[in-house]
DNA sequence: GACCAGGCACATC
DNA sequence: GATGTGCATGGT
């Protein structure tokens, strides 16, 4: 079977459930999204872009060391304050742009109000969540799934790698095209998609960094083509 | 001193 | 629709 075959849609659930299987008995519960609140997860969801999650934190723990984290005092910061603010988290001045956008959006259209978010249609909620800008489709579904706890499973780069490498997607699929593929095998289980996305990047932390580990690879028993 | 990390928007073709 | 580029920190 060639990388970019697909395989039979039995043996793609099968085999998902499998390498969710091994994943979890390998590292247990990643108890994700590590944040007290809602709304810190939705903030962290985009202070986490294309960075590592310490990073991320030590920028979380900045807004949180001056008690800044709440909707209205985050936006009425300034940029500049904000982006200083925001700094380990790298990319600060589009990422402290992002957040006002996000800021705005949620204060504006839900009065800051989790609650209300979470009582909205999900599609509704995706599509005006990808209305703002800075929020793209992964970021939207961290918010969904780990905040909200809406069924979306989210899709990442090491979800491509992964799931390319044993032929259950093709390489050049689009988010889209993998989201869809995912939610169709494994239904709509929110603590499901919570966990597997979760240990997929616990996989690729361990395992996808040096070449020596791949050997000790969880899923290295699975025949990947 | 490279290289990478839990992306996204925008320009250009 | 696909491809290329800027954005930036801290760890290995």
């Amino acid at each position: 079977m060639g990388t970019q075959s697909c395989r039979h849609a039995v043996a793609k659930t099968v085999l998902l459930k499998k390498i969710y299987k091994i994943l979890f008995h390998s590292f247990g519960p990643q108890k994700w999204w590590p944040a007290q609140t809602p709304f810190e997860v939705m903030v962290g969801a985009i202070l986490v872009q294309n960075t590592n999650w310490n990073n991320t934190k030590r920028a979380i723990d900045q807004i949180k060391s001056r008690h800044l984290l709440t909707p209205k005092k985050l936006s009425t910061l300034r940029l500049k304050t904000l982006a200083s603010l925001i700094r380990p988290a790298g990319y600060f001045n589009v990422k402290a742009k992002r957040l006002k956008n996000f800021l705005a959006f949620f204060v504006d259209r839900y009065g800051a109000q989790v609650r209300k978010m979470k009582a909205r249609d999900c599609k509704q909620l995706r599509r005006e969540l990808l209305d703002v800008n800075g929020i793209g489709e992964e970021t939207a579904d961290s918010m969904l799934l780990y905040a909200l706890n809406k069924p979306f499973f989210v899709v990442d780069a090491y979800t491509r790698r992964i799931f390319s490498r044993h032929s259950l997607i093709k390489k050049d699929a689009s988010y889209q095209e993998i989201q869809a593929m995912l939610m169709a095998h494994l239904g709509k289980d929110v603590s499901l998609f919570n966990e597997y996305h979760a240990l997929i990047v616990r996989l690729a932390k361990e395992f996808c960094r040096t070449k020596p580990l791949c050997e000790q690879c969880p899923l290295k028993s699975l025949k990947s083509i």
